[in-house]
DNA sequence: TTGTATGCGTTATCAA
DNA sequence: TTGATAACGCATACAA
């Protein structure tokens, strides 16, 4: 093998081969008409130089990237690290490379990366935005002139998007009716910030248990603000010393279930026995703690081959109209909620 | 704001302006040369038009993307979700853009993204192989020529690269000794695969211990396999149906303890009274669990800013010698580990 | 089927 | 301080 420059170009396979430059590209690109006799020239000079291709150069001539950039709030939440891997397997199967961009939570930095990405060119973008009403994040999205899928989030005026979610709300009715059941009224709900849609569906189908059971909501209950293990914990104090507590808690939110349960440890308050509780997404810690905990799941890892696939199709067609696709949540029953006895 | 055409390049804006496409370049590039009256029309223009810079064609023209490849096994691990986003936000923050490929634990894979890298024209790698002795995989990362931190991975023959790990040895050792101390001795360990240096890191501490304490080293009850929770499941079915069965378990993966401690619970074998537990990194699940589970814990977060911080360091002087940098470990004893009377 | 020539949107060199 | 112009490496329209 010859060894005299690096990173050789196709012009220098080209004229090792004795050919055109264009023959190299056709070749390379495997057009249709290409000799037999052509090809094994070209490939034979690309063995000798160990060429490589340069796809920032390919990038820029054929005017796509084969790139699509993935916006979320925060990686180190086990839901968005199962979005991204669903997402990023499917994504790279189809010879798409992934640009990960870590808003933290913080509803500027959407923007910022937004705009970042664009500049990047993807040739599309799947995202979980901090903040889903921004007017500065919605007018750089609008910028956009490349495929959006939403994994877990709703941006009104923005029609030409396609949408992955579960279905929270459900989940949710679900998961409270169970609850109502077993004759627990004073129900608790815990969860995120109102800036995303996933905590008001859960709060629509927390309500609408209630209604289909004719029970008062117990509206000094809910408390929606963060996903942060930390308001959990802070938000289950407060609630255990109401006058009148609730003998069940619902988190909405995976992060927010190690709050809860450290703010139950430390009141020795027993779960599964002094109080019921129930949370979002069916995680190690759910399913190993004693006792076991009732979860809404999901399958989140599908959500992001989904995302993933949504764009892949936009890709394909983008005449054919945006898809809103729902995954279905299931209730997992486990020990930690118990009849109330009367 | 005038609005005919999308996407104007530098040549509209230089044409708008009345100047040169290359007093245009000058001054969004804050050349010092440039007259304050120039700066003003240019960025007049630039605003009227609504220019994007092209980051494809300027990476194409200077020869670097301001891009960094993270090529990691298994994202939905979070002691990689942790890695990810500690290396991304430090990244971001200066400027660079992170490209994300998961190999999936499939040594094939790491070869082929890290191809897909350098044709991508990465600046840099950042990487926690699936398999650090594959010729294959060492071959594509010698072709290489820009920078490469290894995560909690060693490459021998890789004099240019730099490395961030844990103390695993150190790590192990401890905790091993701590159960000693506790007059353990049927000590299992089980561990990810030896294609990786962590595991057997962590069987060098585990055996300097019993070498200390001048015990018997049970190499019976040492399984080296894989960091997957069937694994740790299977495995610790086999070690309580042995003949002599370990007083204590060391599970050195978090996801392991997962396993661990289902097969655990299936046999009815009691965390903390009928046998003694320590995991390796600090998870919600160890924390909670009943009882609390004793880990060997380290700063993964800051373990990623680092590799950042390492990547940074070469990106900014190439001739500087790499660096080489372990973060510690510390024990946090909880209520898994009790002493065994005689 | 192959070759020639042009341009993708920048940055950088050189003169002016 | 500014302008003209030549690359960067590739894909494609067009001619042969």
């Amino acid at each position: 093998m010859y060894s005299g420059d690096l990173n050789p170009t196709m012009k220098e396979v080209a004229s090792r081969a004795g050919v055109a430059l264009s023959s190299v590209s056709r070749v390379l690109n495997s057009h249709p008409d290409v000799s037999d006799r052509m090809r094994q020239r070209v490939l034979n000079a690309v063995e000798d130089l160990g060429y490589e291709p340069n796809l920032v150069a390919s990038s820029l001539r054929r005017g796509s990237t084969n790139t699509i950039g993935f916006l979320v709030s925060d990686i180190s939440n086990p839901v968005f690290a199962d979005f991204t891997g669903g997402a990023g397997d499917r994504l790279q199967s189809a010879g798409y490379s992934m640009v990960l961009t870590n808003a933290g939570s913080n509803p500027e930095r959407d923007e910022a990366m937004i705009r970042l990405l664009r500049w990047r060119r993807v040739d599309g973008l799947i995202t979980s935005l901090a903040d889903e009403h921004r007017p500065d994040t919605i007018a750089e999205l609008k910028r956009l002139e490349v495929p959006i899928v939403f994994l877990d989030r709703f941006v009104d005026n923005l029609p030409a998007a396609s949408v992955i979610s579960a279905d929270h709300a459900e989940g949710m009715r679900s998961a409270t009716e169970h609850l109502l059941d077993l004759s627990h009224r004073r129900i608790a709900l815990i969860s995120g910030s109102r800036k995303i849609r996933p905590p008001n569906e859960r709060l629509a189908g927390f309500k609408k248990a209630f209604r289909r059971f004719k029970a008062p909501y117990p509206r000094d209950l809910v408390r929606l603000g963060s996903f942060s293990p930390d308001f959990g914990e802070r938000t289950t104090d407060e609630l255990l010393a109401l006058d009148d507590p609730p003998t069940a808690i619902i988190s909405g939110g995976n992060l927010l279930l190690t709050g809860v349960l450290r703010s139950l440890r430390a009141a020795r308050c027993r779960v599964g026995r002094d109080i019921a509780v129930i949370s979002c997404d069916d995680m190690a810690l759910a399913e190993l703690h004693t006792p076991p905990i009732t979860v809404i799941a999901r399958d989140t890892v599908r959500m992001g081959k989904l995302a993933a696939e949504l764009m892949l199709e936009r890709l394909a067609s983008p005449d054919a109209p945006p898809r809103v696709e729902r995954v279905p949540t299931n209730l997992v029953v486990r020990k930690s909620t118990f009849p109330l006895d009367a």
